[in-house]
DNA sequence: TTCATTGGTATCCATGAGGTAACTAAGTTC
DNA sequence: GAACTTAGTTACCTCATGGATACCAATGAA
């Protein structure tokens, strides 16, 4: 970062931080980049993987990863076609804080759950008090 | 987490804590989960903090994470009215491993830059070269 | 009586993310 | 020469998200 510059903050809506910060939280880029933690994968294993997505948003969610240096692509010159995805550096830096937050989500599934319905319990005794 | 049930995994389709991990992704539910990590604010200064969202879609944010049990909303009875929101124990949880994926958006703003920069002279250098 | 304040709602509308389905290239096998 | 394979592309469509705008309730101040 130049010094020049403010510091990033995802806050500041002009900050690129901001887009990077909100393309993590994309539909299926952070779940690409979970699988790939395993490893290199053809484009057929990680459909398998991620599980009822489309080729066509499937190659959307590659192409921006890998025009963001997460990921790299490599085409295999053979019939029918083999290409290889897989985390570059900086995609398996990234590997760490979204564990992270895969972990939380995983663990507090249960503490979400009851929110919910305590909530949806709430709402209803106001209904029949009201 | 029930010991019959398979443990958590935001890869499978069915599993709850992939909503949950999507829903950390929406536009704007982390932003706030962030702000408040300094403490109980208002809704005009929540506004104000997070920049340019509309009262309804700020609201609607609210909502779910009220419901879901990251926040509380306090009603004042004044006038003009006066609402509070406040990260509940489980918000606070969060704002963890969100800290840490925020630090990464902003640490890694140069280098994702640098990438696609690369990125699309390579594509130039293709269209030119074909 | 009218305005200002705060925390919203109600309504309408545009965008775009994502889904469906059909199609292609190019060589290998039957 | 027909079918199968992988890794897509293309055209088309739908629906949810989010944005713009106007409005409201309740009360104190001017």
């Amino acid at each position: 970062m130049d010094t020049n510059e403010l510091p990033a903050n995802v806050l500041d809506p002009d900050c690129p931080s901001r887009v990077i910060f909100q393309r993590i939280g994309d539909k299926w880029a952070s779940l690409v980049v979970q699988v790939l933690a395993d490893g290199p994968i053809r484009f057929s294993e990680l459909r398998k993987m991620v599980h009822v997505v489309t080729p066509k948003v499937l190659t959307q969610t590659l192409r921006t990863l890998e025009r963001d240096g997460l990921i790299t692509r490599t085409v295999h010159a053979q019939v029918p076609p083999r290409v290889d995805y897989e985390l570059t550096e900086l995609g398996t830096s990234l590997l760490e804080p979204l564990t992270l937050l895969r972990l939380w989500a995983e663990d507090h599934v249960p503490s979400i759950l009851e929110a919910r319905d305590a909530y949806d319990d709430a709402k209803d005794e106001a209904v029949l008090g009201g």
